[in-house]
This record gives structure tokens, C-alpha cells and sequence, in this order.
DNA sequence: GGAAAAGATGTAAAGGTTTTCATGGGCGAT
DNA sequence: ATCGCCCATGAAAACCTTTACATCTTTTCC
């Protein structure tokens, strides 16, 4: 036994490259143990080794027993790469967002990590910054077999793949869905959540309901715009384009507009606001001029972000269910790798109504 | 010309096993162009293609033009796959972190990410959950070749690598530093932190400062808690053992802290906090109590993060410059891969002081 | 002008898997 | 006893690079 089957001519081993002067990277090896290593302990071929770990039930169960063993006493892990290269798979997702900052993006990420991970799959991130040259640079990942699918945090194609055009790899938008192209998208309903924010704004009192975040660019304001619009319409209020301001969904945006509505003096007695960060702006503007939230003003947010209980008064808003997104998405992202028609084009679930303080009852004054 | 060498006994082609029942993986193949195919359209051998791309200054001009040529009309890209396992490197960096949703964590990813691209490398995140079993699942990517390197956010080892015992691959920790063992640590300098911090409260005429988060098991806190021991001393303020509150971190245990406090009625005129999250529960508490802050009380919290200037008060505090860590992190680990010998041990960079408004000058009642 | 050095390219050997096809043994059915 | 089948295993190809070494051509130097 121990047969070790080492091509042996030459014999120069242990001899690492190691040009001196180049500054090449060098990376001290500690010579990990092979299929043929284990082979040679258990006595058979490295075929059966193979077998033996990757599908047991083909191999005898006395032999199976010798290999579990060899590779016990050797530490044998699998070189991912060479089985990758003969794969023609790596078993890794990309996941490309546009901020990794973002205060959505970290809880979608351990939805889609857990999920990727259970299934034996491992992610990687690039961060685009919405730069167009980092976008078509991690596509590298993709076209060198370095990363098997593909998940979208961006709203868009990655430049670089004009969506008729090229063979698109597996992929699934999330966040944010990718307009025009039909890639799978998994989120919250926008519509529907922004319904049922408007309507707890009504059951309120309210009737004088503001939008801010009006946007023709962002599918996710669009959407929402278009839920408020719904739930005003269902409950017989008209629609007043004065309440209606623009927004992108900043901080800032938010402040900017409640700044304008004043200068116009055309008032609402509660704004809904497209996401938690223009909520946040909106707050801040109202808290500036001294008014007293809630009794004064009634506002509502989206998203659910960190920060939401925190501000002052604590905001009331719709929470997007991150996680479950997250393995939802990576759920589809996997079941397209793996041959299974995508069951549907679109995943979408529901938020929930978060109550905290920023929303009051009218007439309290 | 275009001898192309393709080993055409046998003739199957593009009858993909495609086992009907199993369920197996199908992954269409767009059969991208390899390094062969190149070599046959410029008319060179693959060695020549290689070194075109690889070592450009040692290929004749007219023929590296032709190779140039060559790749654009085919499309080609290097497989990573082949390369790496030729290379024995996969230009991966794995980050293992305890909670990817950790606020202190997205902004040093950037950072992380930023430089690694830079650098041409990729990464590949873990989530670990503090779970045993997760932390060394990851390793897995570290054993098979698929990661060159760590980036530790846990603050310890990851489990199954036992310090001596084995050998470690090349890391770097980060956030939270490993104690025992030598890794390479970047991150804020805590103790200067922390007496910076401390002072301030000392300078606005505070003498009864509260520590709380006091821990013998997180480094973090140890370093902060000695900071602001420092800062106390160096001003000959006796350090009272009442004034200092356990507590791991949390907002729960900065409320648990400061409730306990109040029963013991030992109050301070300021509360230094271990971190920010600390600080909120402080806050929570006090605002709860009907506190007018910081009038009546001052707090001070450490890391600046994202929610800091949301809360009311808005929290002073010593902002980490995350992004400059991850930088200075994954340009550290780099250079470890690239087999220079480490710099340094320890990269300490300075925390910033950010005045808000929950620290008041005492007195002011 | 000739030898030696330098430069450009090609050949072939890894690198570590998975998987097809072939081989041979055991065994049930005829 | 013979045939055929299934099961367990092995040999070898294929996956796609990088790179040491060999070969051939050109330049340089005396």
C-alpha cells in the first residue's frame, strides 16, 4: 500500500520560485493535503475518493470507511478552485450595491448571507458607488466564472450589459426593482404599504395628507407616491398636486421640502414621507420652527431604518421585513442557478405598521 | 494560421451531461472564449497570450498589438478560476465579522472594500453570529484556497484555530483587537479616546463622572475604562469604585446601569459611556426620569454612530474614522500577503472629538 | 566576422478536481 | 454451466491557466 502514485521525475520539490529581487508576493505554503494524498492512505484510486465525499451511496461501505478515515489523518479539505475550474462553477454570489452604508442594505445582506450560507454558497460584496467603471469592473466576477449570480441592490443594469444585447447571468433584484428588462425582483409592496400608511394617517382624522418624495427617476417613489394616491382615492379625498412635493429620498430633501411648503404656505396636518431618512428631514425642519410634534403635525415614514425610534418624536413608519427579503431573494437567486424556472417574476411582502409617536389623532389641539 | 489545437478525438461537444432526472445543477454555458482561442486568432501560442496580459514588456510590440486585437474580438477574460489554482492565491479576502449589522461594521467594510479594489481584490463576507460552528465553517474558504486572507471583526480567533497550534493564514483584526495572540491590530486608539473624552466633561467643570461599561472580557472596554482612569488621574480626581457601572455594551445595559444608580443613589454630574449604544440606554433612562438634559445631567458617548446626532439630546462623542480603519486594515493585510514583513503591530489612529449638545458646562442650574 | 548575450516565442508540465468510459467480479436467472 | 446485469472501482481526460526550460533569432561587443 501507500503506493503514491508522484510523477517523480524532475523531482525538484520544495524549491519554491522565490525570484529574489522582484518584490513578488510570496506566500509561504504549508502544502495542504490532496485527493491523491488520501487516496494513497486509503488505497484506492482518487476517483473513489471523489466519490466517497461527494456522493457517498456509490461507493462500498467498507472503502467509504477508509476514506472518511484518510482524510481524517490528513486534514483534507477540497481545493475550491481546482473543483470550481472543473465545475464550470464557484458557488458564489455578487451582490452589488450601490452604498454599502446604506441603513437598508446591512439587514437585506444577513438575510442573503444566511440564506446563501445554509446552502452551501458563499457572497461577496462590491461596492459601486454608483460609478459606472466599478460597476463594469466587478463584472469581471461574473464573466470569469468567479461568481456563479448575481444580486442587485443597484435599480439598474450594471453598465456593461445593455439588457437586450448580451446573455444576462442569473440575478435577482432587491431593494430597489430594475426598471424596464425583466429581472426577478424580491421586496416590499411598495403600493400596498404606502396604502395602508395613508389609511392609518386617515383613521387618524387626517385629510390634508402631504407626499414628499415625489420623484419620476426612483421606482420606489413612484410606487409609494401611487399607494397614497390609492388610499386617498378609496376614502373619497381628493388629490391636491400642492401636497405633493418632490423629494429623493435624502435627509435633506425632506427638509428642503417642508422649507418650500412653508414659504408657500399651502399646510398639511400630517406628511407621509417616501422613506424614514426624508422623514427625518421633514422633523427636523418642524422641530426648527418650534412647532410641537405631534400635536401640530402628524408625520409618517418608510422603511423602518436603525434610527427610527430614536428621533424625537419617535417615528411612526412602515417596516420593510429586511431579513426575510433577503433569504427570499437569494432563495430565487438559487433556485435560478440551479435549473428550476423562476417560480415567480416578482416576490413581493408586506411591511408592517410600526406605532410609535410621530402620528396623532387630529383635533387634539 | 488558426491551427487551433483542439484535441478533437471523441468529437462529444456541447452535449452537456445533463442527467434528466437528478435534479442536478444546469447551468447554461455561454462557452466563453478561452486563452486557446486567442492564441489561435493572433496566430501565437497561449504562453505568448499570457505573458501579453501579463508581463507586457516581455512580448514583442506587433505581437502584443495582435494579441490586444485578438482579445477584444473574442471577448475574453482570464478564467480566476484556473489562474488561481495555478497561482495557488485567489486575490480574496475574507472578512468574518460577529454581526454584519453591527453600525460600526458598514462603514469600515467600505473602507475594507475600497482598498481591496483598489488593490484588485475581492471579498467575501461571513457572517458569524458569534456561532462556533458558522466561524468555522468559514475557514473552509481560508483551507481551500478560495480566501488569501482574514479581516477579524470578532475580537477573538476564529474557532478551530487554536493560536499555537496551527499555522495561521495572514490577518488582521479590526474593530476589536485579539487578545493574547499577536495579530495585527488597526483601529482607534481607545485609551487616548477615551481621556480625550474624559477631559472634555472635566474641562466643562465636571468632577463626578460616571464610567459605564466597565468589562474584563471585551478589550474595548478595558482600553476605554483605562482611558478615562487616566484623564481622572492626571487631573488628581480620586477615582471613586461607586462611580463605575458593569455593562457589555448594549442600550440595555447602559438603562440597567443607570436605573441601578438611581437606586443606589450615588449620582455623577456627567456619564462617561463606554460607546454610543451604552449612551442611549443612559439616556433613555435619565429621559424617562424627566431629566432635562443635559442641564441636569451630561453624557458623553464613544464611536459616533450613525443614529448619534438624532437623539435628544443630540450625543457628544468621539467619532472612530471607520473609513480610514478599513483602509489602513486592508492595506496592512495586503502587504502581509505580498510577504512584506508587517510594519507594524498596531495601528492606532485617533478617535475625534464631536461636540453636540448633550454635555453641558456644570453649573448651569 | 564571430562569439556571446539578450530577446522573443514555443512546448509542455503542473495545479487538484470531477466524470466518462472501461474493466472485472459477483450473482441471479435460465 | 452460461449469460447477462449490476456494482464497485480505476484510468485518463478535461477544466484553463502560468511558467520553467528549450529553441531560435537578433543584437552587441571585441
Amino acid at each position: 500500500m501507500a503506493r503514491r502514485p508522484h510523477s517523480d521525475k524532475g523531482g525538484r520539490r520544495g524549491g519554491e520560485p522565490d525570484r529574489a529581487g522582484g518584490g513578488a508576493p510570496i506566500l509561504q505554503h504549508q502544502k495542504l493535503a490532496t485527493i491523491e494524498d488520501v487516496a494513497a492512505i486509503a488505497g484506492v484510486s482518487i476517483a473513489t475518493v471523489s466519490r466517497a465525499i461527494n456522493e457517498p451511496t456509490k461507493v462500498a461501505d467498507a472503502t467509504r470507511r477508509r476514506v472518511t478515515e484518510a482524510i481524517a489523518r490528513t486534514g483534507y479539505t477540497t481545493n475550491a478552485m481546482a473543483r470550481s475550474l472543473r465545475m464550470r462553477r464557484s458557488n458564489m454570489i455578487l451582490i452589488l450595491a450601490p452604498d454599502v452604508g446604506d441603513p437598508n442594505f446591512s439587514n437585506i445582506l444577513v438575510g442573503l448571507e444566511t440564506e446563501a450560507s445554509k446552502r452551501g454558497y458563499g457572497v461577496l460584496i462590491g461596492n459601486t458607488q454608483n460609478d459606472a467603471t466599478r460597476e463594469s469592473d466587478y463584472l469581471r466576477f461574473i464573466s470569469s466564472n468567479q461568481a456563479d449570480g448575481l444580486i442587485l441592490f443597484t435599480g439598474h443594469l450594471p453598465y456593461g450589459y445593455s439588457s437586450g444585447e448580451m446573455r444576462l447571468p442569473p440575478m435577482v433584484a432587491v431593494n430597489e426593482p430594475v426598471l424596464g428588462g425583466d429581472i426577478p425582483f424580491v421586496g416590499v409592496d411598495n403600493v400596498e404599504g404606502a396604502r395602508v400608511a395613508t389609511e392609518h394617517l386617515i383613521s387618524q382624522g387626517h385629510r390634508r395628507i402631504a407626499f414628499i418624495g415625489h420623484s419620476t427617476a426612483k421606482a420606489v417613489n413612484l410606487l409609494r407616491e401611487q399607494g397614497y394616491k390609492a388610499a386617498l382615492s378609496g376614502h373619497g379625498i381628493a388629490i391636491d398636486p400642492h401636497l405633493i412635493l418632490a423629494g429623493d429620498g435624502t435627509t435633506e430633501s425632506g427638509r428642503a421640502a417642508t422649507e418650500h411648503m412653508f414659504v408657500r404656505d399651502v399646510l398639511p396636518t400630517a406628511f407621509f414621507c417616501v422613506n424614514d431618512a426624508t422623514a427625518l428631514g421633514v422633523i427636523i425642519s418642524l422641530n426648527a420652527r418650534r412647532y410641537d410634534l405631534p400635536r401640530q403635525f402628524s408625520i409618517m415614514g418608510f422603511d423602518d431604518i436603525s434610527f427610527a425610534s430614536f428621533v424625537t418624536p419617535s417615528l411612526t413608519t412602515m417596516k420593510q421585513p429586511r431579513l426575510k427579503i433577503g433569504e427570499e431573494a437569494m432563495d430565487l437567486l438559487l433556485a435560478l442557478l440551479e435549473g428550476k424556472p423562476a417560480r415567480r417574476r416578482e416576490v413581493l411582502l408586506r411591511p408592517e405598521l410600526i406605532v410609535r409617536n410621530s402620528v396623532a389623532r387630529i383635533g387634539q389641539d
